[in-house]
DNA sequence: CCTGAAACCTGTCTGC
DNA sequence: TGCAGACAGGTTTCAG
């Protein structure tokens, strides 16, 4: 699920309610569930305990795929990476609702009268900090895309200074922060980008376009609440509005060309031949 | 500096 | 039906 429009979703969704859901912004934590202890990055789960109890929920964003909850004292931090799930209970769950599955609940933070965020993560892949500056945590994360301080001229001179694969940049958090597999694929696509371009050889005009093509998926992803693809997350449908994303062997929505999909460092790579030419080309 | 492979995990889907 | 294998929205680490 989470890449930034999926992270900005549920962030908002805990700050100012939604997704059936209340705001959590001012709820004190009274109790904790620590179901997986990996699920912890470096804190022991005592002191991690010991210091979380009593603090109270000051405000929730997020910078790349993190989650922010400022709290009284620190900042609790969730990376959801490939499964992770963050929602908001209150009394006790309805009977029938298999939205509600218990199965993977890795945190709880339990708030008065049983409110509570809890933490689902079925793979365990995604982690949990508590520190007192968040920029400890992500301090090698680069810009947000979304930023009005980033400007194509910066954005084309950050790409000239590496020679690497146009998509394998892209996804590289420390190179711009919160792009994942699905928005790169799409904002190659509507750049006319293929996904192997090195990035060196893109031109000032052809990134700013990456750059507004970016923004634009990114923007639709989040007015459209996420992409939902699975039974992680739910409430999203920017999924509907795939052009390359799972769509190999179907027909290309401008050219008509076949979808292709290849692998590219590891990562399933969605691609129209046609629209995207062959660098060199 | 760059790439690929492996590791961290569980669930789902495909094909034999 | 059963089961092995591939695959999945992410990131880090290591070898070449």
């Amino acid at each position: 699920m989470p890449e930034l429009p999926e992270v900005e979703t549920i962030a908002r969704a805990l700050q100012y309610g939604g997704r059936g859901s209340d705001s959590i912004v001012g709820k004190q934590i009274r109790t904790v569930q620590l179901n997986w202890e990996r699920s912890l990055e470096e804190v022991p789960p005592e002191i991690f305990l010991s210091k979380i109890l009593g603090q109270t929920i000051i405000q929730v964003g997020r910078r790349g795929k993190f989650l922010v909850i400022r709290l009284s004292e620190d900042h609790l931090i969730f990376h959801l990476r490939m499964s992770g799930d963050l929602r908001v209970e209150s009394g006790i769950p309805a009977i029938g609702d298999f939205s509600l599955n218990q199965n993977h609940d890795r945190f709880l933070a339990i708030f008065q009268d049983n409110f509570r965020l809890v933490f689902n993560d079925p793979r365990k892949f995604g982690r949990i900090w508590l520190v007192e500056n968040p920029q400890t945590v992500y301090k090698n994360l680069g810009p947000e895309p979304l930023g009005s301080d980033l400007s194509s001229e910066t954005f084309h001179k950050a790409l000239v200074t590496h020679h690497r694969r146009i998509k394998a940049l892209l996804l590289d958090q420390k190179f711009l922060a919160g792009l994942g597999n699905i928005y790169t694929d799409e904002a190659l696509f509507r750049a006319g980008i293929h996904p192997r371009k090195i990035s060196n050889q893109i031109d000032l005009k052809k990134a700013a376009l990456l750059l507004q093509s970016i923004r634009d998926v990114l923007t639709e992803g989040i007015l459209r609440n996420g992409a939902s693809i699975d039974w992680v997350y739910r409430g999203g449908d920017f999924q509907n509005t795939f052009r390359v994303y799972q769509k190999t062997g179907e027909k290309c929505q401008v050219c008509e060309e076949t979808i292709q999909r290849i692998r590219l460092g590891q990562r399933g790579t969605h691609f129209c031949p046609n629209c995207q030419p062959e660098p060199g080309d």
